[in-house]
RNA sequence: GGAGGUAUAGCUCAGUUGGUUAGAGCGUUUGCUUGACAUGCAAAAGGUCAUUGGUUCGAGCCCAACUAUCUCCACCA
């Protein structure tokens, strides 16, 4: 083995053997329980970023440690088509080339993204490979290949024909500068300063009374159908169902009651321009009112603005404010800041524009959702999540689930020019059913991605056919995601599910935060901040990666990534490296024993305990899903309690001339280190793996190796908790030589006065190898130590170390006074808690006794201590 | 406007049914080529756990209020 830990030399030769073993696919098993996992589907735009490192290294992380713990595991990669926001990259990609969308036609056009699909669907998988991730590739899929595309059809079609979706007429956010709907979430709010020109709208037949309205948009005039009090004003109660003209086209409209006016802002009234506005539309739909696009496409004016069409909005918004002002309707002009949404893309204002859409009816598909989580069939990890999704749940609204794009699954629906019918068939149909008619055209339009995304958990597994797959591996066990798609996946997921298949698609939601960089900004292209996966990969290794995604994150927060925190998780790997190198060297010609066959030390019986207790705390927060408690347990495992105090207690052994002693020590070293390794191998799998292989006593991956188990009677207790006085002297004697400034290669001797001669007589070797001195002594009287000694108080007894001319009296008294403060402090406080009588009442037994025997010990040191001061 | 998060060592963060002397990594100080590892070893400094109350025998943890900060949703005629 090398000396340093060289990840980038095994790397990629185990993540070919790992799939050329076939250890990742899953194949329905009845002896086995399956545990499923289903990969949120990354979007083809582009390449992973480190929320996705986290993502998978959680589930990977999962899967591994199901998988060795005998369950059938399943993990199902797979692609997202991310409609528009991978229709938005081709389109660029295009222009780059010199193309432009407008001059293809939809065939080519699709032609176009399937080969960046391509390109890009193999470059994800090539990072998840590089992630060491072990999901099943034989069952890869994506969200608009066969399987899924025939999900899809089914679902729409069934929900169609229940009449839960339908089309209506809907306010959609339009982007005149893309001439294309957009959703929501692709508008970006930014304020602007404006003003709020306040109009007056004359009362019918009258040129004193009417209504001033306050308007941020006047160009819209043009297409308001009425204005809107509150019903509860009383300035302008009176004027409810009366009918005030609009100026410059002298149309009448009426003046409605309707909430939605604040009687606080502005003047009170509202215009109502129900197409031009979400608020407004609403209000029209209240009242029944008719709804007027006065602007074109591309954001002029239309013929409904009379002499201004054909005028840009904002030209128009101009004019029309002089006219108003040269007709006196024009009454004040406030400054106003407000949001005005942009497009994306192109930045552009976004045009709210009124459009047909398809919609999927949400009450009845809610409720079930709802109560699904209430009766914990499904549980949100951390619980906190499950309240965010409540809280979108219960005040959610029909989805729209139609888009104008080209790259998606086109809508199942056709019409018939010749009779009118509308047909939603799972097969496309050649003849109008209806008619016969052969001119069936059908819709335009493709579904939004969530829909297809909804349908994730079984339409991989084969849905709607009654799979042997389904049957066996839904519902999935756990989806491990980010909190920001709860509403936009995790909960369509649970409705569809339902739905579709009558069961709840997965038991456990596991959120996690968001990767931010050093300075806790978002990772985001447009800062430049994002840190590649790969490129980390490549300078530490992926495990050193994966575990500084993992350790010291709580479940749901957010974390930073920072070299920094690699790097130390590169010198941890190192440290395992090194650890194995030493046992593994050791191993050499030595003849190695099972552990119940060794005579074992008590170092040996400690180092065993140990062990038992962080497999059993271990599996425990795996269980949980607390996966940086895990790391954290590992690591200081590892480290300290194996690297810092095993291996250095078995040098001792180790360099002796007894080879039986030396077999036990190495058969011990082995048996802890290959648990360390299957206890670490789903964190880390390359490193572990590459290391089992070299063990003498293993053979094959430790990919299908058992998770270890607790095992009682390895969990030497009282000898655990003894041995941690050995600890204590041998910390004790390194303190002394420093507290004294006697040089750490000086070896000292070293006399102990303790009740427990036979522990320190037979871990004397190693209490001097560890501490640095020439021997351990154990005497009866502190006559037998050397004159000019140093007294150091320990729990398990008092020890001596002659130093002679370093022996300063006033240091010492000054040491030990110290000493004796702290010992008085610690008495004081469990004095305090013993003479309590609410906690002598109340707490646990074990824990007042527990106090009883610290103060007892405190006691008895302090006695000691108290006696060296008078000895000076 | 609505919902939620966070506040613990100089920095980044753990601390999950409330119970040892509140921990880790990085950084800092001191000393070490100690036959696996300087990507290392040893020793140490550094915290009134944001603030104020409350519940409890006992609070970093539970409750209330307050301050700061971040995020999401909705959206401002």
């Amino acid at each position: 083995m090398e000396k340093t830990y060289n990840p980038k030399e095994f790397e990629d030769r185990l993540y070919k053997d790992w799939e050329q073993s076939g250890y990742f696919k899953a194949v329905r098993d009845d002896e086995k329980v399956p545990f499923t996992v289903m990969m949120p589907p990354p979007n083809v735009t582009g390449q992973l970023h480190m929320g996705h490192a986290v993502d998978e290294t959680m589930q990977d992380t999962i899967i591994r440690f199901k998988r060795m713990q005998g369950y059938c595991a399943l993990w199902l990669p797979g692609t997202d088509h991310a409609a528009i926001a991978t229709e938005v990259k081709v389109a660029q990609d295009l222009e780059k080339r010199g193309i432009s969308k407008d001059d293809l036609s939809r065939g080519e056009f699709l032609g176009y993204c399937w080969e960046w699909k391509n390109k890009y669907g193999e470059r994800i998988v090539n990072q998840l490979k590089k992630l060491g991730s072990s999901c099943d590739w034989s069952r890869l899929a994506f969200t608009m290949d066969e399987k899924c595309s025939k999900a899809v059809r089914e679902a729409f079609v069934n929900l169609y024909n229940k009449g839960l979706i339908y089309r209506g007429s809907r306010l959609i956010n339009w982007c005149p500068g893309c001439r294309t709907a957009i959703s929501d979430a692709e508008v970006e709010y930014a304020e602007e300063s404006s003003y709020l020109w306040h109009i007056k709208y004359f009362l019918e037949g009258s040129d004193s009374e009417g209504l001033v309205v306050a308007t941020t948009r006047p160009e819209t005039m043009f297409g308001d159908t009425a204005v809107a009090v509150n019903p509860a004003d009383p300035r302008y109660k009176k004027f409810i169902g009366k009918n005030v003209v609009l100026p410059i086209i002298n149309k009448p409209i009426p003046v409605v009651g309707d909430k939605h006016a604040d009687m606080t802002f502005g003047t009170g009234c509202v215009k109502i321009t129900p197409a031009h506005d979400p608020n407004d539309f609403e209000v029209g739909l209240r009242h029944n009112l008719e709804s007027v696009t006065v602007m074109n496409e591309d954001g002029t004016m239309n013929a409904f603005a009379g002499k201004y069409e054909g005028m840009d909005r904002y030209a128009c918004r101009k004019a029309v404010v002089d006219e108003l002002k040269a007709l006196g309707n024009l009454m004040e002009i406030k400054p106003h800041a407000h949001n005005v949404g942009h497009c994306y893309r192109c930045n552009t204002a976004v045009e709210p524009r009124i459009s047909k859409q398809w919609f999927v009816k949400m009450d009845s598909l809610a409720k079930p959702a709802i109560s699904a989580v209430n009766d914990k069939k499904i549980t949100f990890v951390p619980e906190r999540f499950a309240k965010i999704y409540y809280n979108w749940m219960d005040n959610v609204k029909d989805w729209c689930i139609s888009r104008q794009l080209w790259w998606g699954h086109r809508i199942p629906v056709w019409y018939c020019p010749d009779c009118g019918a509308e047909i939603c068939v799972k097969d496309d149909p050649a003849v109008c059913p209806e008619c016969g008619g052969k001119h069936l055209k059908q819709d335009e339009d493709v579904l939004d991605t969530w829909f297809s995304s909804a349908l994730w958990p079984f339409s991989t597994l084969g849905y709607p056919d009654d799979t042997s797959d389904l049957e066996y591996f839904y519902p999935t066990d756990v989806l491990v995601t980010g909190y920001d798609i709860i509403f936009f996946w995790v909960a369509r997921m649970i409705f569809s599910g339902l739905e579709h298949m009558r069961k709840v698609p997965f038991r456990d939601v596991l959120i996690h935060g968001l990767v931010r960089d050093e300075q806790g900004r978002k990772m985001s292209k447009s800062l430049g901040n994002g840190v590649d996966p790969l490129e980390v990969i490549e300078k530490y290794g992926a495990d050193s990666l994966r575990f500084s995604l993992l350790q010291g994150v709580a479940p749901g927060n957010d974390m930073r990534y920072s070299d920094a925190k690699v790097e130390a998780c590169r010198n941890f790997m190192n440290k395992i490296w090194n650890a194995s190198r030493y046992v593994i060297m050791n191993c050499e010609g030595r003849k190695i024993k099972p552990v119940t066959e060794v005579k074992l030390t008590s170092a040996d019986k400690w180092i065993i305990s140990r062990l038992q207790a962080v497999i059993r705390d271990v599996t425990l927060s795996l269980n949980k899903f607390e996966l940086g408690i895990a790391c954290q347990l590992l690591y200081d495992f590892t480290w300290s309690d194996f690297c810092d105090w095993y291996i250095e207690l078995t040098k001792s052994a180790l360099h002796s001339d007894d080879a039986d002693k030396k077999d036990n020590a190495v058969s011990v070293l082995l048996f802890v280190l290959e648990n360390t390794l299957r206890l670490l191998h789903p964190f880390v799998p390359f490193i572990t793996d590459e290391i089992y292989r070299s063990l003498p006593n293993t053979k094959g991956s430790i990919m299908v190796a058992d998770y270890p188990r607790y095992n009682s009677k390895l969990a030497y207790r009282k000898e655990a908790v003894a041995f941690g006085g050995v600890m204590e002297i041998i910390k004790a004697i390194r303190e002394v030589k420093v507290e004294t400034g006697c040089a750490p290669s000086k070896k000292v001797s070293v006399y102990m006065l303790s009740d427990a001669k036979r522990l320190i007589s037979a871990n004397a070797d190693c209490i001097a190898k560890l501490a640095g001195a020439a021997y351990v002594k154990c005497i009866s009287a502190k006559e037998e130590a050397e004159e000019k000694s140093v007294a150091k108080v320990t729990s398990v007894g008092t020890l001596y170390i002659p130093l002679g001319e370093l022996v300063d009296a006033e240091k010492e008294r000054e040491r030990l006074n110290n000493e004796l403060d702290r010992i008085m402090n610690e008495i004081r406080r469990a004095d305090g808690k013993l003479n309590n009588q609410g906690f002598i009442a109340k707490a646990p037994k074990q824990l007042v006794e527990a106090e009883r025997a610290k103060l007892n010990t405190f006691v008895e040191m302090r006695e000691k201590i108290m006696e060296q001061l008078k000895n000076l």
